[in-house]
DNA sequence: ATTGACCTTCACGCTGCGTCAAGGTGTAAA
DNA sequence: TTTACACCTTGACGCAGCGTGAAGGTCAAT
């Protein structure tokens, strides 16, 4: 398939003019121009352009592209393999800064009572990301992602050694609180919505991306299936209902 | 609290090139000057600041970042509403970048036949993102807000009406399907990996975004979190263990 | 042969800072 | 006290990655 300057734009969602920069900074030339001097682009170039705007999106220089690119050593499977990593970091991040909004709107509601100036700027720092682009370099690549891969195994693995007692802590900590709360009847009131932020903490444990859908989809999940449904209703009945309302109200899902 | 330019930008992940030249347009003033002409912020300047980093955030010029804030039309809790919506929007939109990646190497690893050149760009293109940025002027927000928020609560609303059904199917044939799986031992073999896989189907009806380390994390929870572990091992001593390792496997975490 | 949607090159302009330069300030140690 | 050193100031230049014309050629259909 071949395509003009502009089929090509719209299919990779950049301008013409974009594409014509490109092509003056040398990092993506057209295969050929028709006889009237249009540009033609064709199979290898979309190839190329995709590949272009991952490192693009990853925030790399359009120089450093070019380098990479065109280096010798250039091997695109290793290179996707960091793009998937770097793109989940990046959700990781995002994920902080989702957090944070809902704890200011939380805040602003009054459902949260504090919020340190620390915790306001949680997830817009992008440090982390940014230090691994400075090792986008070709070379280090390989070592580096072979390091990333151990870190994200070894965060289930210390998990279960070091912070297990405080996971174990928080849960009874959770069925405790929610005990009391179930007396009280009331999923909004202040021991129920504490039962709910706990929960939240502790599956901070768990998940790596929190999001108040899934947290409201596993409180679902908890009265929907029996065996969940069971052991929380096990001391009294209907604390499986009681903490899937307090954790929708907390996440802001009204039924 | 008060903070210099420099404990400002680290709190916030800024340079002070950034806090100064904000101050200079007129975006974010220190609340004083010291004796010495230092700048001075204080609390207010700290929450405008984080006020500013979500627009930016979302690609939103200083310059109208700048009329939205100083409006008197504003409204800060519909504008952190807003921010929410679009940090989803840009959590959905990275989805599919990341699965994009993945059908990427899936292709060069020969595991995909074939991947159209619009699928090549999937996730790339921010158009619908912009097209909200558009809609940013402080009238159309409310409206815009409200009818996203109900589609959202008619998710989980409509699975408890519907879907239900087969939720339950679902996890009872998981249920029966781990059964057998447990006897053959084998955490690899296609009756635990299919166990693995309807897992996944069935949390897909909780988790609007699947990711591998969540899943992977909540099948190391059934192991750590004791009223999991004795639901599964009720039959079999060692279900937990086994459903977890299938599904590190499934999800590509090796312990 | 005219219209309208394409394409070309050239060139200026913009945003959001990074990065010196040249100097003043605060304070703690020597 | 002075010396070091980390902090602060204003001013100015520079840069990436395009957006946005201008002035003109091309292509296909009507």
């Amino acid at each position: 398939m071949e395509y003009t300057i502009q089929r090509l734009g719209q299919l990779a969602g950049v301008s013409t003019r974009t594409l014509r920069y490109y092509d003056e900074i040398g990092i993506l030339k057209p295969v050929r121009t028709s006889s009237s001097g249009y540009r033609i682009y064709g199979q290898e170039e979309v190839d190329r352009l995709q590949q272009i705007l991952f490192y693009r999106e990853m925030g790399v220089s359009l120089e450093k592209i070019k380098a990479i690119l065109s280096s010798p050593s250039y091997d695109s499977a290793k290179a996707l393999e960091e793009h998937r990593k770097q793109l989940l970091d990046k959700r990781k991040q995002l994920d902080l800064l989702i957090a944070n909004v809902e704890k200011t709107i939380a805040l602003n509601e009054g459902r949260v009572s504090s919020m340190t100036d620390k915790e306001k700027f949680e997830g817009f720092k992008q440090k982390m990301i940014e230090e691994n682009e400075a090792k986008y370099g070709a070379e280090i690549r390989g070592k580096y992602g072979d390091e990333t891969v151990d870190k994200a195994n070894m965060k289930l693995k210390n998990m279960s050694e070091e912070k297990h007692a405080e996971v174990t802590r928080l849960a009874s900590e959770i069925s405790d609180i929610l005990a009391e709360a179930v007396k009280t009847g009331d999923p909004s009131g202040s021991l129920a919505q504490k039962t709910a932020d706990l929960h939240r903490q502790w599956l901070g444990y768990y998940w790596s991306t929190y999001s108040k859908e899934a947290h409201a989809g596993l409180a679902q999940m908890y009265v929907d299936d029996e065996r969940f449904k069971s052991y929380y209703d096990a001391k009294e009945p209907g604390t499986a209902e009681f903490l899937r309302d307090a954790i929708f109200i907390y996440t802001g899902f009204k039924q």
